[in-house]
DNA sequence: GTCTTCTTTTGACCTATATCAAAAAATGAA
DNA sequence: TTCATTTTTTGATATAGGTCAAAAGAAGAC
């Protein structure tokens, strides 16, 4: 749920809590829908009820490259380009059908200038993905494929099964073939 | 300068900068020495006024891999174990006799709780921090090691020909046999 | 200035994983 | 159910960059 998320991070009042959640609209989203694609300004900053989402970019070559995956309880967007309005440099796209609650940057911004504790709230959030980037960055610049599904499978226990391999194996930075043996345990 | 890279991010007044400031504590460092080991906690965040540092970890063999480098101007910390005050994953070392400019977590709650304007600073340079990891791991991630280094090369220009060729390789995840190829063009 | 230690370069060889190709399996539409 | 499409698996081969070893060069200590 939203609101145990948010009070996770931070002690809102049941006041600033129902302020707050007015600005987010729920939204239900059909799998393989696209929220943001390359290039657009990516507006809203979403929270994930239920389903799953991943962002991804392509390739010079066209190949798709999945850089995140957002499983329930966890807040989606294109980040940078959410928090500096700029254009996004990836995709975002709902891989099941999901509830999302959305806010906008415009609201975000009512909410960050009104509550010093939301801005409290976004830096834990911040952080919090900051940590996790890094803790992938270790993972894929300095392990084996085999140790970097192992990691995977640690990050987003729930999600590994419920996604096509093509786009674990993207995220994880090997193709899909090797991430097939892999799974099978085939030595080469 | 540390005032002008403070407004660069929130518009604070003479009179907000100036007990910001008074927070701080400046630190005269001599190159080679380690402010943070790996398990301690770290409990100051720094500001670069002067000099060259850099964060890195231990690998099980015991090969040392730098997590990145921090320049002029920059503010530098194990982040996660500042901010949660937990047991750092991070060695940080200064590299050059450097001039830093340090404040404790202690005093950084304070300011955080007192201005509202702070929380945003560290907010906006958290995603700032984020931002650049994620333009490092997608330089690891699907970058030849020429590349990689090129990518160096554009992220810190003046720190690539101030470090030993050692620390820039690890932390492009290649070794220094192969970044000592790639400087000096030998095709294998 | 000489010696010691640390850093960088060069060479030979090896391996993990990529690439290419095609078969097999799963999914979904009609 | 059948056909078309997408996803996954399997096999054969190639290669970027790793490993190991040693020489060359640079930097500090005395």
């Amino acid at each position: 749920m939203i609101t145990d998320s948010l009070i996770k991070f931070v002690p809102f009042s049941h006041d600033e809590l129902n302020d707050i959640l007015s600005h987010f609209e729920k939204e239900c989203v059909q799998k393989n829908q696209v929220l943001i694609k390359e290039g657009q300004v990516c507006n809203k900053l979403y929270f994930v009820e239920q389903g799953i989402g991943r962002s991804y970019y392509l390739k010079k070559d066209g190949k798709e490259v999945t850089q995140w995956f957002f499983g329930v309880d966890n807040f989606m967007s294109s980040a940078d380009s959410f928090f500096h309005q700029s254009p996004s440099f990836y995709y975002l796209e709902i891989l099941e059908d999901s509830v999302l609650y959305s806010i906008t940057k415009e609201k975000m911004d009512i909410l960050l200038a009104k509550y010093h504790k939301m801005e409290k709230l976004i830096r834990l959030l911040s952080i919090e993905m900051f940590t996790k980037i890094v803790h992938k960055l270790n993972a894929v610049q300095f392990q084996t494929a085999k140790e970097r599904y192992d990691y995977m499978l640690a990050e987003f226990p729930d999600i590994s099964n419920r996604v096509p391999l093509g786009h674990i194996a993207s995220y994880l930075g090997m193709t899909q073939e090797t991430l097939s043996r892999i799974r099978n345990n085939v030595s080469s």
